[in-house]
DNA sequence: CACTGGAGCCAC
DNA sequence: AAACGTGGCTCCAGTG
């Protein structure tokens, strides 16, 4: 694909993204004002509970006027200078840190009752009242950008439809309750399978990763390597575990001994356990693994430690199983240190000074991303050609978002799938691998969401 | 009062 | 040498 090819893509993608945020999504109006009122009532309350509290007693004694319930800082003078809790870790500026992580740390009645008020305030500050100050009518028309990102991604705002909560289920159900279905429809979410990796392989052509991504697990294989544990004794929260904390992070260019702090770590905030219930310390430690190691950037790793043996993982997972998509990272850098800039497989130039981790990450996420673009655009004439009812209303980088009349589910459901996974592979010959789409349906709202199999 | 950088957290 | 990629958004604290 040439930068003509580029161009036409985003043209069209922009006019049909325009059209999105015209259909725009409906909104449960009733349902957003009450739980926006129910939740400021929860923070009112919250926050009468902590002033109760000999924490901020101190902070009133200290700050005077000037307190402040919900400034960190304040927080974080009190409980490191005042309490004597020793600070975790420091942020950029070499000041102690005060994130969820160490605020769970610390753990007191205090700490913990701060973190609710966070997340109460967050979801109504970022979610519910931008989503209800942005309505007209009953529907919400978010912007969709193609022009801003540096690897030619899509961006959202106003509100920004793709960070709204879905990991922390209880968040999630909160905000997402509030977009429905039109009447008579169901809402239908499309979302590509392990896109980037599937991009990785056909750019790369790494058998090794293609059958990983395909047929195998290499998150549960990467899980057994890391915590040395026999393939069976894999529990679900390890593989979790081991698949951001190892596979990811490595994919996006993390190191060893940050990665050995994260499995570490992992294994008391997820309980890791072998499936008779052995903590995986007690595990590692029968295994002669008796501690973290220092994981200093400045020092080497000693043997025995944990951090010492992922580096040994890390080794083996680019040199040995996946070596022929280390070899095309490789490449990548060398052909940018050689030009100076990056041709993106879609056609697309990205210019300006990158680090190394940039220019891997660009030549996956930009075509990843144009892979659901091409499809989304394609979708929409599809629609528009056979005069369906169907509206796309979003977009979430792998993932289309539909309110589609119950009587076009199905037509809808085959077309987006032939489209998907049949039309986008004939149109781009650099596609060589096979893509798969993961489709959920409601007819209530974007939380209650089920899977429909294909 | 407007603006800005830092810190934090939400998503993929 | 460097060290987890891409974003949006909010609040705080400091500046002019």
């Amino acid at each position: 694909m040439n930068r003509i090819d580029a161009y036409h893509l985003l043209h069209r993608g922009a006019v049909t993204l325009a059209e999105v945020e015209a259909n725009g999504m409906r909104i449960d109006l009733s349902y957003l004002d009450k739980t926006i009122e129910e939740t400021a009532a929860r923070i009112k309350r919250l926050e009468e509970n902590l002033r109760g509290c000999e924490e901020y007693k101190l902070q009133r004694r200290r700050y005077g006027q000037g307190v402040n319930l919900t400034s960190r800082d304040q927080l974080a003078t009190i409980l490191f200078n005042d309490m004597g809790f020793e600070p975790l870790s420091q942020t950029a500026t070499g000041k102690p840190q005060l994130d969820e992580t160490v605020l769970e740390h610390i753990g007191t009645k205090y700490t913990k009752g701060f973190l609710r008020l966070e997340k109460l305030n967050k979801a109504l500050s970022t979610y519910l009242l931008p989503v209800r100050r942005e309505v007209e009518g009953e529907f919400l028309h978010a912007f969709f950008g193609l022009h801003l990102v540096q690897t030619y991604r899509g961006q959202s705002d106003s509100p920004n439809l793709t960070n709204i909560p879905i990991r922390d289920p209880i968040q999630g159900e909160l905000i997402r309750r509030a977009f429905i279905p039109r009447v008579g429809n169901a809402i239908i979410e499309t979302d590509y399978k392990a896109l980037e990796v599937m991009v990785a392989c056909a750019l790369s052509k790494d058998p090794k990763l293609t059958y990983d991504s395909t047929e195998g697990d290499m998150h549960e294989d990467m899980a057994a390597e890391c915590y040395l544990l026999e393939k069976a004794q894999v529990t679900k929260q390890a593989r979790q575990t081991a698949k951001g904390g190892f596979v990811f992070a490595e994919f996006y260019g993390d190191w060893y001994k940050q990665v050995a702090q994260n499995l570490w770590n992992g294994i008391d905030r997820n309980k890791l356990t072998t499936p008779d219930g052995v903590s995986l310390f007690e595990h590692l430690k029968a295994r002669g693994i008796t501690g973290l190691g220092e994981c200093n950037p400045k020092k080497d790793a000693v043997k025995g430690t944990f951090e010492y043996h992922i580096k040994g993982v890390e080794d083996r997972f680019w040199n040995k199983r996946f070596k022929v998509y280390h070899a095309k990272r490789l490449s990548w850098l060398e052909e940018y240190k050689r030009q100076g800039y990056i041709d993106i497989v879609t056609g697309f130039r990205c210019n300006g000074l990158m680090s190394k981790n940039q220019v891997m990450n660009y030549h996956i996420q930009g075509p990843a991303f144009h892979c659901l673009l091409w499809s989304l655009i394609e979708l929409q004439n599809e629609i528009r050609r056979r005069r369906m009812g169907a509206k796309i209303t979003g977009q979430i980088h792998d993932c289309i978002v539909a309110d589609v009349p119950l009587g076009e589910v199905d037509d809808y459901i085959d077309l987006m799938t032939e489209i998907t996974t049949k039309r986008l592979l004939k149109a781009w010959d650099w596609i060589t691998v096979t893509f798969r789409v993961e489709i959920e349906t409601s007819v209530t709202n974007w939380h209650e969401k089920s899977a429909i199999l294909t």
